[in-house]
DNA sequence: CATTTTAAGTCAGCCTTGTTGACATTCCAA
DNA sequence: TTGGAATGTCAACAAGGCTGACTTAAAATG
């Protein structure tokens, strides 16, 4: 007789937190934690007029370097339109550079320029001081669980392309 | 540019993983994943024309029934306009109610209707229904890791009132 | 009691960032 | 050579942030 009959146990894994009320909790952590990500890159993004999207931008041309526009597409998840929007303003502003591409014209590889991965440097240190703060606060295992909990959380495709980047790394 | 040899080590800690890609790799595990976790709500919201600024309302009503406008202002961090033009077709599509204050006649106590517990529900369902498939897949280390990372992530103010509402259920 | 402060609501206007739809251009590939 | 894919552009619109100014009512305070 096996006791594989006991809710949720799977895997060697014993009582799952899985009442509505944990699970209430888990997600207002996630909303009230995503307001502190962003916050610090929000206030440095003011000084120079830009917001949100530029900074998503500017961290995926700086993580994938000769990126194509419909890349980015995919890994942020808006329209063309929008997109286009913010990245005209960072070539504009000198902090991305678009180039032809060599094999197929039509495609445009992205590049952070010395002005843009100063900018992107500035942002995403802001960013990595309260990561290690909390992981630090947490310790190494808490990392490992966070990592687990996000990754499951993701939809498939997103999974896919996070993935992907952490290899090509 | 490498860290000290002993990165992070403290408190009986081992070894933390505090390299800026793995730090990186957690700045993109939160974008992706918020997205997720904002998918299937954003979805279900389309049906209703109203926005995520709705559903965060009816969340935190539901979570403090009777809560002043005030208190919801300083949860959902955004201006008294903002969250007002939201509150105002809730009440007008008879969602949520407003009563005045008894003990302090200038408040409004806020509380769902039948029909904002409804849609509430359906709401935190949906994303319920996501927490919990990561919540087993990932197990219940992960889960107390992920909490504990997400709530050194906020800002101190936003994890005491996190604490308060976690502590008053 | 008079004054000040607080809570809530409203109006007007602005910005960012998302959306659709229509359309032009370029160029690869069948 | 023609169809389709990738890119870009224009226009219009909506959600949801913001600021500033102002009103009303009630509480708190001197």
């Amino acid at each position: 007789m096996s006791e594989s009959d006991l809710p949720g146990s799977q895997g060697g894994e014993t009582l799952l937190f899985l009442t509505d009320d944990q699970l209430r909790q888990g997600i207002e952590a996630m909303f009230f934690a995503y307001r502190g990500f962003t916050a610090d890159p929000d206030r440095i993004l003011q000084n120079y007029s830009y917001g949100r999207a530029h900074h998503r931008a500017l961290h995926f041309i700086n993580a994938n370097p000769g990126t194509t526009v419909n890349n980015l597409l995919a890994i942020l998840g808006v329209t063309k339109q929008s997109l286009n929007r913010v990245l005209r303003t960072l070539i504009e502003d000198g902090l991305v550079q678009s180039n032809v591409g060599r094999s197929d014209k039509r495609e445009r590889n992205l590049h952070l320029t010395e002005k843009g991965e100063a900018l992107e440097q500035e942002l995403s240190n802001a960013q990595r001081v309260r990561m290690r703060a909390a992981y630090r606060q947490a310790g190494p295992e808490a990392v490992q669980g966070f990592k687990r909990v996000l990754e499951a959380m993701m939809d498939p495709e997103m999974r896919r392309i996070y993935t992907k980047m952490r290899e090509t790394r």
